[in-house]
DNA sequence: GTGAAAGCGCTAACAT
DNA sequence: ATGTTAGCGCTTTCAC
């Protein structure tokens, strides 16, 4: 592999010319500068980018911090993210965590390392928080998705709770007075926020909230499954079912079915995040849009500004959601 | 943040000393070695990997170029390739190439400018095969997922052509004789050998082979509810419907059900991949299953194994597939 | 077993 | 506008 000596050498200047052609080529003669390309050209020459980094103290790479890679809804914001830092000449650094703390912590020390310039993190915890080396000022970090609450890094996050009230809302308006919620991880804000809005509804229609009607799962298919067994099972069930997520609302579809239920009129079922299988399901599932590229997008181009210091607009930015009522939510028969 | 000189003054030692300490403890008296390692400590120590990639010409980083990463199955196999490197002490750099060859091309030459040490291409295109500069031996490299017929490079696959086959048997066996074919694009040979595979039965049942029972898709939902459509509009409809992997047959069981036909009892339907959402559609999907994180994981051991030039078992490894029969194809009643 | 020193390929400050 | 040169932080001979 030729190097810019070489290539300094093949075109009769000196290495500092090469560089500066390369790099900022209004600062070299027209007629240097072809001389350059040209041995460029012939020598085949790629500058040798480890050096370069190590030289400028800039690596180019954005580590980001996934729960779950082969999640539907996360794929989409990976995706959006990757758009995004190709288009600014970053890459990512992919990591999935399952959710560990310690994987977090050691992939987020790359930045330490010097071998990525800033962290995206997806989940609310801080990889930086616990005590690090000499730790002057926090690494450029970006926080989106599930977002720490009153947390010191900037935040792209989805009015969880609101669009958890509209959503119980719609389906107190079909009728329902007994909405089971199938949750998230109790240690999880973004569930946090979600029941909180779930609870804001039914409060602000006088309605009753039985604990008996809340249950938590892991955002698994499998979870949505065995939650809505678990209402089935319940001696008074609930006339609609609303799953943190759609995958958890696939999973209780399936069961609700089983049971010989017909959705949605002998139970409604509602969904959170319309990944592309939701518009599919039978019937199609009514649940919260969230643009998830958005949140990908959005976390680099932030993430790249903290980086490159420039100004920020504003460190909290919120994403809409929309309510996509499809037919798994109709009026409510059972009254 | 501290670097080596300044663990080797507190320590009372030269930095060679410390970088063995680090390195290669082995070669290091224990009592030096405590000196040091008190010293790393309490300077916060982290070694800069910028300078020791530089220096030892080794990046510790994989590029991935996944087609599409939103895609259920690709998710998979990153998230296998992901588990997999992290085990191994290497970062995956990912790269959602579209399919698009600039694309890949461009993010493989991140090998040639010394940003990653290798590369795994989930595609039937070897980013390198243009012409590159001063291109010695090809950079090491892995082909999995749909790979090149009669390649150069290390591959990864499935007996697609089998698994068509055995699907498309599993049909007749069920008494179908007009069995339609949603399939993959042209240019790609995963899907001319999934197509060879169904001919392949056809041809050992005896059954004609019509190719207006066959049209090509692109492998997401609305292609498959597309590719439905028209094979609905046939004057003589198929009894089975294959698509070629599971998103499209989910589009094309929302579009079976729209025209008011019900599987299996009108039209049997089958997938491939068995991606989470098969089993819980509605009715559970047939399909073949793939083991797609180890894909992933298969990948980049080789690819590793390439890097560090270690001996290689078998450069062409074929991963099983499996014939998931569930309940969306039954026998045929038209007969 | 440890230290001194060269140098990886490049950038940038400074000199011309 | 171009060249000279001093490192960036580390690894790795080669002495001792």
């Amino acid at each position: 592999m030729s190097n810019i000596r070489e290539v300094a050498r093949l075109a009769g200047v000196s290495v500092a010319t090469v560089s500066r052609t390369l790099k900022s080529p209004e600062r070299v003669l027209a007629e240097t500068r072809d001389k350059v390309n040209a041995a460029v050209e012939q020598a085949g020459y790629r500058p040798n980018q480890m050096a370069v980094q190590f030289r400028s103290r800039k690596t180019g790479n954005l580590v980001i911090l996934v729960p779950a890679i082969a999640n539907t809804f996360f794929a989409r914001v990976i995706s959006g993210a990757q758009q995004a830092a190709q288009a600014a000449g970053y890459r990512l650094l992919l990591c999935d965590t399952q959710g560990r703390e310690d994987i977090e912590r050691e992939f987020a020390a790359l930045v330490y390392a010097h071998q990525a310039d800033g962290v995206i993190q997806l989940r609310a915890y801080d990889p930086f928080e616990a005590p690090f080396p000499n730790a002057e000022s926090p690494p450029p970090i970006v926080n989106a998705c599930e977002v720490i609450q009153g947390g010191r890094h900037p935040t792209i996050s989805l009015d969880n709770r609101a669009a958890a009230q509209a959503m119980t809302e719609h389906l107190i308006a079909l009728g329902h007075r007994r909405i089971g919620l199938i949750k998230g991880p109790k240690s999880s804000p973004l569930t946090r926020d979600r029941v909180a809005g779930y609870q804001d509804a039914l409060h602000r229609a006088n309605l009753p909230s039985d604990p008996a009607l809340v249950c938590h799962g892991d955002f698994t298919l499998t979870a949505g499954y065995e939650g809505a067994a678990a209402m089935l099972a319940l001696a008074e069930r609930p006339t609609a079912l609303f799953c943190e997520n759609d995958e958890m609302a696939i999973g209780a579809l399936k069961r609700l079915k089983e049971q010989g239920l017909r959705v949605p009129d002998d139970i409604s079922l509602v969904g959170f995040d319309d990944i592309p299988f939701a518009a599919y399901c039978d019937p199609p599932l009514t649940t919260i849009a969230q643009p998830a590229e958005r949140f990908g997008e959005t976390a680099v181009n932030m993430l790249i500004a903290l980086i490159e210091k420039q100004p920020i607009a504003e460190r909290h930015v919120v994403l809409p959601f929309e309510l996509a009522v499809r037919s798994s939510s109709a009026g409510c028969k059972g009254q």
